[in-house]
RNA sequence: GGCCCCGUAGUCUAGCGGCCUAGGACAUUAGCUUCUCAUGCUAAAGACACGAGUCCGAAUCUCGUCGGGGUCACCA
């Protein structure tokens, strides 16, 4: 059985696009294998957590389509799935590792420990907690005993190698002189990310742990604790970091990074997804679009690529443009109506599909260039007020179109612009101007026929009265 | 700085020793279609970081250099 999870901790507003990537991926590898997919929140640092992200997040990950076998909202066989509601667990086992040895009670203040680093720091040393408190272990259990005085717990890092088979990195070596004795259980009683990780995983039988690049350097403590606990390991699979333009890690700073970013300009959960999936992994047909049906399908982790790629907002938009267009009329439709809150007539929208399918490629495209569909112009991008008296003649002409058909309108448009010796080319951009107010739009003719003759006519007056 | 990971065009990637004159996609440029803008089609330009080595043969294997990234907390 594979089961799978990812593990956000509710310190953002919003599930960065990156933890989709991983939380894709870590689905994916569930459902191929006809496993569980679990969402855990790790909510251990009080000092952090944003209000109303854990929510945002659930929600966002629903909304993408990413839907947890486990969660804290649907609960499962190993709830609780919120950390801060599992502190006896963490207590519990951190205990036991103190009873075996492997790991020991420190009561150095912040204040010894900053004064500490910075002295191996000035000696070039690689900071590193000294081990004061273990040379007299005993004392500091009965001060404990005796009052509640403030103490955390370390994990006895062991000399040697710790060597370990990523998943998509291959063999992994790291010597335990370069590791610090980790802190397991904070003076608050909340354990820290490395407990956490190691008791719910392998309580909820997490048997892929597949994250970040980023978590690769600690992954040999992980490792430490599941063996001073007699644990079996899980898979290893350390994913490559999306990246900022720059190629450093993904960030706020330079770009937009939370996943309703995208989605609220009406990029589609599947283009979202689709496009993630292809950051370090490529369809063995060389498809670019794929549905997450057939990703499951096809995807393997052995596959994944090592290098870290950078994330392009434009050919997302791209890819997303490629969907609209294969989208059906009326699904489409229905993804506007809905985008705008149902503000704009859904038959009107209807009828304007045809004209702008090609011509967006997120939702919020919409609005600009079909907004004069809904209301006529209130400013023209160029001054049409030299020519109120031709237009004059235009609209005296159009009157006399009976049948309001776009080939008709059409027609009608090119003899005029004969008629009055103009450049078609110059007319229509005139026209366009007029019936618009943009430069840029819709093919005109078929826009005025779904405007109405009435209203055209109407718009031509507004210009000259 | 220590440790770890990575290195094919601007970007995402294919490539697992000969099929590579290095393939595809986005972006870019040009042309065709055209009332604008798009779409569609066609074409162009553009990459194996560098240096040694192994081999009849290297983008592919080894080593070194350089470059980039990650990480070194009572944060995750």
């Amino acid at each position: 059985m594979v089961r799978t999870r990812i593990a956000p901790s509710p310190t953002g507003k919003d599930v960065h696009v990156g933890s989709v990537a991983t939380a894709l991926i870590n689905y994916a590898w569930a459902k191929k294998n006809k496993g569980q997919f679990i969402v855990r929140i790790e909510d251990t640092d009080r000092t952090r957590i944003v209000e109303g992200g854990e929510a945002q997040m659930l929600k966002t990950l629903k909304r993408v389509g990413l839907v947890a076998d486990e969660s804290p909202e649907v609960g499962g066989p190993y709830a609780p799935y919120r950390q801060s509601e599992r502190l006896d667990i963490y207590k519990k086992y951190a205990e036991e590792l103190v009873t075996k040895g492997k790991a020991y009670y420190c009561i150095c203040t912040p204040e010894r420990l900053t004064k500490m680093r910075e002295e191996q720091q000035a000696k070039k040393q690689v900071p590193k907690y000294d081990r004061l408190c273990l040379t007299d272990q005993k004392k500091i259990i009965q001060q404990i005993k005796e009052k509640d005085i403030h103490r955390v717990v370390r994990l006895l890092i062991p000399e040697g190698q710790i060597k370990f088979n990523d998943a998509v990195r291959g063999e992994i070596i790291i010597d335990t002189k370069n590791i610090d004795d980790q802190v397991l259980l904070k003076s608050d009683g909340f354990p820290t990310y490395h407990l956490g990780v190691v008791v719910d995983d392998y309580l909820m039988k997490i048997t892929h742990v597949i994250r970040g690049e980023e978590w690769l350097p600690s992954t040999p403590k992980h490792i430490i604790l599941y063996q001073a606990f007699g644990w079996e390991l899980p898979v290893f699979a350390h994913i490559s970091l999306l990246r900022n333009p720059d190629k450093s890690k993904l960030s706020k700073r330079k770009n937009p990074v939370w996943t309703s970013y995208y989605l609220d300009q009406g990029i589609f959960p599947e283009a979202l997804l689709n496009y993630l999936a292809l950051m370090g992994w490529s369809h063995p047909e060389g498809k670019d679009i794929f549905s997450l049906e057939e990703y499951i399908k096809v995807f393997d982790i052995k596959d994944i690529q090592k290098t870290a790629p950078v994330f392009d907002p434009v050919k997302l938009e791209w890819m997303n443009g490629v969907y609209i267009r294969e989208m059906k009329n009326e699904e489409l439709r229905i993804k506007i109506y809905e985008f705008y809150q149902k503000k704009y007539s859904e038959d009107l929208i209807e009828k304007t599909i045809p004209l702008i399918k090609e011509r967006i490629k997120k939702l919020s495209d919409y609005l600009p260039l079909c907004e004069f569909f809904f209301k006529a112009p209130e400013k023209y991008e160029v001054d049409l007020t030299s020519k109120k008296d031709f237009f004059e003649k235009v609209k005296a002409e159009l009157e006399k179109v009976i049948d309001w058909k776009s080939m008709i309108i059409g027609d009608s448009l090119v003899n005029l612009a004969k008629k009055f010796e103009i450049k078609n080319s110059q007319f229509f951009a005139d026209m366009r101007m007029v019936i618009t107010g943009k430069k840029i739009s819709p093919p005109l003719n078929e826009s005025m026929e779904i405007l109405g003759k009435e209203e055209c006519l109407k718009r031509i007056y507004q210009l000259t009265s």
